[in-house]
DNA sequence: CACCCCATTGATATCGTTGTCAAAGAACAT
DNA sequence: ATGTTCTTTGACAACGATATCAATGGGGTG
């Protein structure tokens, strides 16, 4: 049988709700008091009934991340970093895969969150960027955190990257290298990061004195096949980008495939640019110059957030914004 | 306020043992009896408590993944699988991340099973393939199901799947495509997976009259990394094969860049072939032939056993073999 | 008709915590 | 010394389910 709140008592010689003030860091307990009770806790190596705490308090200590069809490498680089957020904190994480384009999902969410008695979300993009949506949840008073390339909302609390300067930062490290004729390829439009990504090339561009060439600025959808055909179609041009700028690894990979079939090489005839870092960035050949956010840190900081709310004690978590990192290999050459 | 097993048993007109025996679709309720309370049931929305069923009951309906760190997308397939397969059974998933080097891989685990109450395991390789560790779970009564390609103890549960087939098929279709020179990359030795794909690939070439040839014959760890430098290796041959089977698709891409570098085009100046149909498999050019097996099927078969074993009604599930798909792609070139 | 058996049902204890509220004691002001 | 306030503590109820065990009643048997 495990230890229970009862016999830590009778080994303090306290009552059980003292025994229970202590675990819960409550204020109003004796210094004393508090010493006895730990040294008690680590002697028997008394761990709280989680269901038990859960049934009496109402809170269940489960996180859940809300997720709607993201890169496979993203999503498991998140739940690391909530995993690792969540150690020894006493939350656990749940996974919830959405559809953002369901006009159930508000409902469905909320219905989730209630009948889980989720504590709290994490909401990664597209989900993130929907602003009715985060709206709902809080007329529903349902505490999430958010992790997204730019914030609507500066109260909320979320977890940022700088997508606009990174996309300005690689597209000028493509001007550096002495290219003017640089294609796009936009990433799903509802996803905020698709536009910042767009913006931070545009004035890239606009302030080396490049002129905006629609020809070769493509819609795509951050999948490789969507990459793929925005390659075939600039490739049909008349004139031909010497760089394209993918907005992930993924359709710079797509871009990659449509050169090669055409006889290109990379980079000889076609420079290239991706952003993410996902593995494929670095398993192809030529490895794409990209662009690495730290979305490890990025989740679990999201998560301690989100903790620190619950959990009066945890040390005063604060949103944040993350810097990314220009990661240089051999996709780029210089003319 | 939630509605409790009170207010059905206040609607249905019964006792509350009643309703619970109803809702545990336990013997000797009358039909009528079970009819009326579920009609309450349904019309009051009632969801038991996970928190009061689990305090009571001692169980936590949660079932964990354990996994030491395997490919993204390989994970990401498993967790979805075992999520379908909880969706509705009221179990939930919870996933561990192992070191399957580390000495306190048994304690920690059965620690991590009692602390979190966790109800069953689902493990898969090369935890899976560690029968001194699946010893230890027995040892302590904890229940598990294992996804591995090879069954050790049949008495165990288990999905399983044919990669000897597998991987003999697809070196038969090499050599159907009249290669006789094949190099064989093999993946991490502590995967049993290992050891079937490469006695698939012996058999089928010693049953096709071909010699091995063990300068051809390369260790790897199913890393990119891996094949890359495997790739090199064979590379400095004094004769290159013209066909390469790698045991994965990460390795065949590393062997893909290891070939280009060198000025080698693949299909005309070598064939390859990888294994898993990961993404990677069709984001490279040209794609990849490879092995697809149903790993999402899988892991959700083997949360559905472990479930079943649980829960008295389930449907009783077994454990199960699953068959692999060749997937032919660009990688390949008759001679 | 009396008896027993078995299927069905319910009253109540229980799981291991936290919440409520009151009591005891310490500290301070008057 | 007395009253007041604040800190510290504990007894006991409560959370919402399942477990135990006894009560009830219908059907079969002698």
């Amino acid at each position: 049988m495990a230890v229970t709140i009862k016999d830590v008592s009778k080994d303090a010689a306290v009552s059980i709700k003292t025994v229970s003030r202590v675990i819960n860091n409550e204020a109003n307990v004796a210094e004393a008091t508090k010493k006895k009770v730990l040294a008690s806790v680590k002697k028997l190596g008394f761990k709280p009934n989680k269901s038990a705490q859960s049934l009496r308090s109402k809170k269940s200590y489960m996180l859940a991340l809300l997720y709607d069809n993201p890169n496979k490498s993203y999503l498991a680089d998140v739940q690391s970093g909530i995993f690792n957020a969540c150690k020894n904190t006493g939350y656990n994480l749940v996974i919830q895969e959405c559809d953002y384009k369901s006009n159930k999902l508000k409902t469905d969410i909320i219905k989730f969150v209630e009948d889980f008695k989720i504590d709290g979300l994490i909401v990664t993009p597209p989900l993130s960027d929907m602003e009715d949506f985060l709206k709902e949840l809080e007329d529903h008073q349902i505490d999430y955190s958010v992790i997204a390339p730019s914030t609507m909302n500066p109260e909320s609390l979320y977890v940022s990257s700088n997508d606009y300067e990174a996309a300005y930062t690689l597209t000028s490290e493509i001007i550096k290298h002495g290219h003017k004729d640089i294609g796009f390829i936009k990433g799903h439009p509802k996803h905020s990061a698709s536009h910042l990504r767009f913006n931070g090339y545009l004035d890239a561009i606009k302030n080396h004195g490049i002129k905006r060439n629609d020809q070769w600025i493509k819609q795509g959808n951050f999948s490789f096949k969507s990459g793929f055909d925005a390659g075939v179609e600039i490739f049909h041009s008349e004139k031909i980008p010497t760089a394209i700028f993918a907005s992930n690894d993924s359709m710079a990979a797509g871009i990659m495939k449509s050169a090669q079939m055409k006889g290109m090489q990379v980079p000889q005839d076609l420079s290239l640019a991706g952003f993410d870092d996902s593995p494929i960035a670095h398993q192809i050949w030529p490895a794409l110059t990209t662009v690495k956010q730290p979305v490890e840190k990025m989740a679990a900081h999201a998560a301690k957030i989100l903790i620190a709310k619950f959990d009066g004690l945890a040390e005063k978590t604060k949103s944040k914004e993350f810097k990314s990192d220009l990661i240089v290999r051999e996709s780029l050459r210089s003319l």
